[in-house]
DNA sequence: CTTAGCAGTCGATGTGGCCGGGTGCTAAAT
DNA sequence: ATTTAGCACCCGGCCACATCGACTGCTAAG
């Protein structure tokens, strides 16, 4: 544990240093901090943090430079249990964002991720809910003209998943529609991870198995886990450039790169699930390489435990997280509320 | 017109920058070119080309670097009536991917983009074809528990635009399924451009206009013009900073930044429209600011005259035009192929 | 019209010196 | 024991200068 003068320093090195970009010194301290010792003072802390790992020098004659450790200690070491609310501007993006009345979950968190990423001067990541955790509103079977079944799984969030099944035997429009009001009595409302179980559970009594049933249980099967997280919505990958912040094109390029490639972002995004809180990850705490030199903020959002989505904010290490952290954490409740309204 | 030394010299130059980025002098031109004059020849066709605004010099003693004219000629005066073949492997991933067998238009779209984009080693953009021209397939009426009824048009590409009918007063189920088997009986098979038209034409026998059918004829009409231009596919933004040839990090950032504004995009990839063949925009040949360092190869694809969707190829203006053109030529006829087995 | 030769131009690269912010140490003060 | 003041020193950033090399433009000859 640091000594009160020495975290009141390395807080000041850490905002100075998110602030300006630039390595901090002693004597900038000591004028930027109310504090009321001299350089010196703060030189020797300094050298002490340096020894235990919070900041760093460049070079042998430079300022400090906040640690991955010294970050997260910040971070650790929040004075005060909560954190500060956001500047009234952010928060009336936020909230006006909500307002809106979407008409699917899909527009409200594509959205969801531009404000965020506004908001935050960062890139914005935000992932549906996984499509098993969704409940079925309705289930929709369609001829198509080359002879096979289109088949829609309708989710109560404005979800629409689509398959198709291969029948051996062609079916009339009404021995379709007979098909469709016989699955849905039976299954709507259910969670679509059940769905295939559902319909691929033995009949009643001794009657044989419907092959046709069991095709579309298939199905249902290959879509349900073969999306599990597809949608993901972006925003704001425009900040990586723009924004100084991330220092060079190397970094850069190593984000962009993993934005591109779902499987590592749902790796990235899988660390937030089954956590109630927030979780930030800072540097090498990453598992993915070309993170390494970023910060994420992840939290999830959703229903009691289940359904839950995850979103992220991907920054630079320097980035300014109390704001950052208390922008998704209303961005995470505000789309809790909405999937309530949805799902209701 | 260009001497045909004249034209191979830009020709060759065009080809040499493209693959080295660097300004090309005489003497590397005439090592390089099998032609059969001397390094003073070439310097005098140069000093021509450079008058004539087909070549540019960074500084008074450098090589040639091609103007936006000079690959607007290097393009327009390919010799030969027909684009090269694309190198095998190219040629083999794109028809690879589409081998596959998608399950909906979107998946097809999204692994196209990503595929043209790999080949080209550049961005990739394909946008749907307008919603406006889907057919309907089948129209869905849903009942929620807020007592709006959610609204589902199913095109037969395997789109599904979703929308929201706030009804005076609530239906039972049993109203809903008939309206909505009313509706289907009535509109299936229309283009969705005409479906409100259909929905809101007076009655045929000074029957009373029902209020129902108005009400989902506006939100349907909302549904098709809003989006028309919504469903964008995007594929290697990383490219951009990956690859060198995006110059410096504020062309790069423009470009992310259009990217990422479905408006402006839309207005880039807008040109293609009506245009049955393929358009090559090159630097200043851009109305939208931010590109005017980079080219865009812009084609169309789609079943005949309707339905047509576009796509793009973004890069920087010294990108392989060659090899881009013919990907895109091919990438946009695998897709109409595709399109017309959709709507079969 | 083409070629060889040559002087001249200009950016790229490398070197040395200066500047200034910031440190680390030591010795005095509290 | 901790804090402060003072001072020598270190090191990157910046500028000015010289060098180098690639390429051009011009001229005169083929």
């Amino acid at each position: 544990m640091l000594d009160s003068r020495k975290g009141a320093i390395l807080r000041a090195i850490v905002r100075e240093f998110v602030r300006a970009g630039q390595p901090v010194g002693s004597k900038a301290l000591t004028e930027k901090l109310g504090l009321a010792v001299s350089a010196a003072t703060v030189r020797n802390d300094m050298a002490l943090l340096e020894d235990l790992g919070y900041i760093q020098r460049p070079h042998s004659s430079a300022g400090g430079v906040p640690t991955d450790k010294g970050y997260r200690w910040f971070i650790d070491n929040w004075p005060g249990p909560a954190w500060p609310d956001l500047p009234p501007g952010p928060q009336r993006a936020i909230s006006d964002a909500f307002e809106h009345g979407f008409y699917a979950l899909e527009e409200a968190l594509d959205t969801t991720s531009q404000v965020l990423s506004e908001v935050t001067e960062a890139v914005a990541v935000v992932a549906a809910p996984p499509s098993r955790e969704n409940r079925l509103r309705r289930l929709e079977l369609l001829a198509r003209a080359d002879g096979r079944i289109g088949l829609l799984l309708i989710a109560d969030t404005g979800l629409v998943e689509q398959g198709l099944v291969d029948l051996p035997e062609p079916r009339t429009e009404q021995e379709l529609a007979d098909l469709g009001n016989a699955l849905n009595a039976e299954l709507t409302g259910a969670v679509f991870e059940e769905l295939a179980l559902r319909l691929a559970s033995p009949p009643p009594m001794g009657q044989p198995m419907d092959p046709t049933r069991a095709l579309i249980a298939v199905e249902i099967q290959r879509i349900v886990t073969g999306s599990t997280w597809e949608r993901i919505y972006r925003g704001g990958t425009a900040n990586i450039l723009t924004r100084e912040k991330f220092s060079d094109l190397e970094t850069a390029g190593g984000v962009v790169g993993v934005l591109e490639q779902p499987m590592v972002l749902a790796a990235l995004l899988g660390r937030a699930q089954g956590e109630g809180t927030m979780i930030v990850l800072i540097g090498q705490e990453h598992s993915i390489e070309q993170m390494q030199t970023c910060a994420t903020v992840l939290a999830s959002y959703g229903l009691g435990d289940q359904r839950r989505g995850t979103l992220a904010v991907i920054g630079p290490t320097r980035m300014d997280y109390p704001l950052t952290i208390s922008a998704v954490n209303l961005v995470a409740r505000s789309l809790s509320g909405l999937l309530d309204d949805l799902a209701s």
